[in-house]
DNA sequence: AAGGTTTTGGTACTTTAGTATGAGTCCTTT
DNA sequence: AAAGGACTCATACTAAAGTACCAAAACCTT
C-alpha cells in the first residue's frame, strides 16, 4: 500500500513538472516542444508498464511451496521427509535403503511412523495426502 | 507476428499525429497545451499497459493438460486407466476393485499390464512415470 | 460369422510392504 | 547425569502387491 501511495505521489510529481517543463520550453523556445512531446510520452509509457507489471502479478496463481512448517507439525523428522521423497519417486524400500546408505529395516520403521503421521494406510495414499497438505511439490 | 507490425505501425501514427496536433495547438491556440500533454500521457500509458500485458502473456507456463495422444501409444485401454487413476488416488487393489464392481483378480491383471505399458515396477513408479508422460495430472 | 482386442476372473506362487516390538546409539535439553 | 527425541537395526509376522499362465465372456470390426 505505501508503495501505491509512492507510485501515485510520484506519478503527479511528473506531470506537474512535465507541464511547467512544458511551458517553460513554449515560452522561452530553448526546448522544441517535440523532445517535449517524447520525454512525456516515455515517461507515461514506462509508468503504464510498471503499473501493469504490478497488478498483474498480484493476478498470478499462487505457486506452489513446500509448506515446511506443516511438516514440523506433524512431526515429520528430517530423516522420514527423505524416506517420503523416495516414496514419491516410486523406489521401492530397498532402494531408498541403498539411496540413504541405511538398512532396510531402517526404511520400514520409517515408513511406518510416516503412514501413521499422514493418516495414511499406504504409500501410494501417503504421496496423495503429503502432496494435498503442500509438503510435497505436485 | 503481424499483430506486433500492426502495433508499431499504430504507435508511429500515432506519434506522429501527437506531434501534428501538438503543433496545430500551439499555432492556432485553440487547445490548451495542458490538454494535449495529458492526451499524450493517456495515449502513451494504455499502449505501456497493452504491450506488457502481451509481453507478460507469452511468459505464461502452459497450463498442463492429459495427453490423450499417449495414452493411445502406450496402447493402455479405457478400464486400465481407470485402474491407473485409482492408484493415484492412493486406493488398494481391493478398494479399486469395489469402486468399479469387479473382482481384485481382475485390477491385477490390469495392474501389472500397466506396469508393463508404463515400464514400471511398482506402483507408486507408475504414478510417477505417468504423470511425467502426461498422462495424469500433477 | 470369423477374428482380434478388451475385459473379466481364477489359481498358484514370489516378492514387497507394512506392523509390532524391542533395543542400542547419538544428541540435545534440562 | 538423566530424560527425551531421533536414528538405527533386528526378528517375526501379516497383509498386500505383483507375476505367470490360463481361459472364458463381451465387444468391435471386417
Amino acid at each position: 500500500m505505501k508503495k501505491t501511495v509512492f507510485v501515485f505521489s510520484a506519478l503527479i510529481i511528473a506531470i506537474l513538472a512535465l507541464f511547467q517543463l512544458s511551458k517553460y520550453a513554449y515560452i522561452s523556445g530553448d526546448i522544441s516542444i517535440e523532445i517535449g512531446i517524447a520525454v512525456i510520452a516515455l515517461v507515461f509509457f514506462v509508468i503504464g508498464v510498471y503499473i501493469n507489471k504490478k497488478s498483474l502479478r498480484k493476478q498470478k496463481v499462487a505457486s506452489p511451496k513446500i509448506d515446511s512448517k506443516k511438516i514440523e507439525t506433524l512431526g515429520i523428522s528430517k530423516r522420514e521427509y527423505e524416506v517420503l521423497i523416495g516414496i514419491s519417486e516410486g523406489l521401492s524400500n530397498r532402494e531408498i535403503a541403498d539411496k540413504l546408505f541405511v538398512s532396510e529395516s531402517t526404511i520400514k520403521t520409517h515408513v511406518s511412523n510416516l503412514l501413521v503421521k499422514l493418516d495414511a494406510k499406504r504409500r501410494t495414499q501417503a504421496i496423495q495426502r503429503a502432496k494435498a497438505l503442500q509438503i510435497l511439490l505436485p
